[in-house]
DNA sequence: GTTGGGGGGCACTTTACCTCA
DNA sequence: GATGAGGTAAAGTGCCCCCCA
């Protein structure tokens, strides 16, 4: 959700009230003027609109701390010249929009990871497909050690992270052959920035 | 250990206002 | 210029959780 520079210039509005005054306790006009409680003997009008310090500043301290204690909330409307539930609901709002855009992110990857494993089941399907063609008796695989053909029963595959692992192979030893599952590796990085549990629950099973 | 009240955060909604076709 | 749709931000509401007496 970027700024525009149309809502932007929304900020520099001014604070038409007509017919009332300031809410209890009054409400001040900032230092730059632009937050005036005017009449003007319209409709009445009761919307907020911050000037551009006020946002500004609103910014800086919410890159600071997302949240305020009370005395930093009383100290931060008393220097914007807003009341304290106004400075309280301009924060709620922004960590809403904060979640939101993460949220916003996560789903376009999910998309574009969703995007590839069709593609790459699709490519799987056609390997499939390809290899039922050649056919000629049961299905083997060749052992990495000896180029000699593996039994199938030797074969297993890990239901987390879905690596097929190879049993039973040098008197014991297990052997794992990564398969071509996608490798999620901008969940490493997207997970590393957002720390989303679902995501960093695939990387830890990736590990198995 | 239980309970009730107060305060804060969050999700959801409403409202006022703006932009644009 | 008027108008309606859609978007955005401020504010309202209700619920939950935590802390403390």
């Amino acid at each position: 959700m970027a700024v525009s520079p149309s809502s932007i210039s929304r900020l520099e509005l001014t604070i038409s009230m007509p017919g009332f005054s300031p809410p209890p306790p009054p409400f001040p006009s900032s230092g730059t003027g632009e937050e005036e409680w005017i009449t003007n003997g319209g409709p009445p009008r009761k919307k907020l609109r911050l000037s551009k310090e006020q946002s500004r500043l609103l910014e800086e301290s919410f890159r600071q701390h997302h949240t305020l204690n009370p005395r930093q909330k009383e100290a931060l409307a008393l220097q914007l010249k807003l009341r304290p539930r106004q400075v309280e609901v301009w924060f709620q709002n922004r960590r809403a929009r904060s979640k939101l855009k993460q949220t916003e992110m996560e789903c376009e990857y999910l998309k574009r990871w969703f995007g590839s494993l069709t593609e790459q089941n699709r490519r799987l399907q056609r390997e499939v497909e390809e290899l039922r063609a050649l056919k000629v008796g049961p299905p083997t695989v060749m052992s990495p050690h000896s180029c000699e053909p593996l039994p199938a029963s030797t074969l297993t595959m890990c239901p987390s992270c879905e690596r097929v692992t190879t049993t039973g192979l040098d008197k014991g030893s297990t052997k794992t052959t990564t398969t071509a599952v996608a490798t999620p590796t901008t969940a490493a990085t997207l997970s590393s920035k957002v720390g989303t549990p679902a995501l960093q629950s695939r990387q830890s099973s990736a590990a198995c």
